[in-house]
DNA sequence: ATAATTAATGCAACAATGTTGCGATATATA
DNA sequence: TATATATCGCAACATTGTTGCATTAATTAT
């Protein structure tokens, strides 16, 4: 079977998701990493992480791609992700929000596996 | 002060998105129109036609960029696009679901100012 | 109907983001 | 320490979106 192993840049990248009170973009980690490692690395060690559910990627309002780390307990049977997302209009700050639980009725004719909930507006720091 | 006008361009995108059930891309609208401009033209075209609140744009999961018409009263007072998205994931069409309002509580820190809410799964047709 | 104004277009050139192939490297295991 | 192979670096490429500018065409005025 195919083993993951724990490089060098897997460990940065994780601690800077991980230290990270926002979520961040591609390019941001690549900066605050300090290029320690490649581009392309980059994205590989991201598509592993996420795979491993480690962290987990946010699709902004502007259909940038943003990772944050994945604050559930990993012994969970139903893993999802259904939590909301805010995105700060003026820090641009983007930030998970576990404890809000959004409801909604859905026709039956659909079935539905994941949600992805973006708000925007001002976020605590800005207000 | 600076006019809009009404090209072939413009009518026959906004034909295109109008007479579509589902949510259309950039390219896909592209290979709609049968290349009857200009890859730029066409990204400009869809800007004015957002300015002119007569189509939305919205966020698919995977960070692509959609567009369609807008179904509400063009003479509402608050107008807003704060309805469901769906995306299916085998289709992969996005649709608008006008009738579906999703409800949530949120901390009071917080100025929310819009919503984005896309579900996924499977659409009626692919169920 | 014709001319004038300028919004809109086409084209080229560029920037940002993400993907793929492959030889070289480094990690986990024996 | 030796081996197997997951991971990396690099180059090359694909896609998506933006900008500047000369040209075209939609609207308005004459
Ligand atoms: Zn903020
Ligand atoms: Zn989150
Ligand atoms: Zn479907
Ligand atoms: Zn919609």
């Amino acid at each position: 079977m195919k083993t993951t192993r724990n490089t060098t840049a897997k460990t940065t990248i994780l601690e800077i998701i991980k230290h990270s009170d926002v979520a961040l973009s591609h390019t941001e980690i690549q900066t605050l990493s300090n290029n320690i490692c490649d581009r392309v690395t980059i994205y590989r060690v991201l598509d592993r992480l996420v795979g491993e559910d480690v962290i987990h990627k946010i699709v902004n309002l502007d259909g940038t791609i943003k990772y944050a780390s994945c604050h559930h307990a990993h012994n969970e049977v139903e893993h999802t992700h259904n939590h909301i997302h805010f995105s700060c209009e003026k820090c641009h700050a983007v930030t998970c929000l576990d404890t809000v639980e959004p409801t909604f009725k859905m026709p039956s004719n659909y079935l539905v596996k994941a949600v992805n909930f973006t708000l925007s507006g001002l976020c605590p720091s800005c207000l």
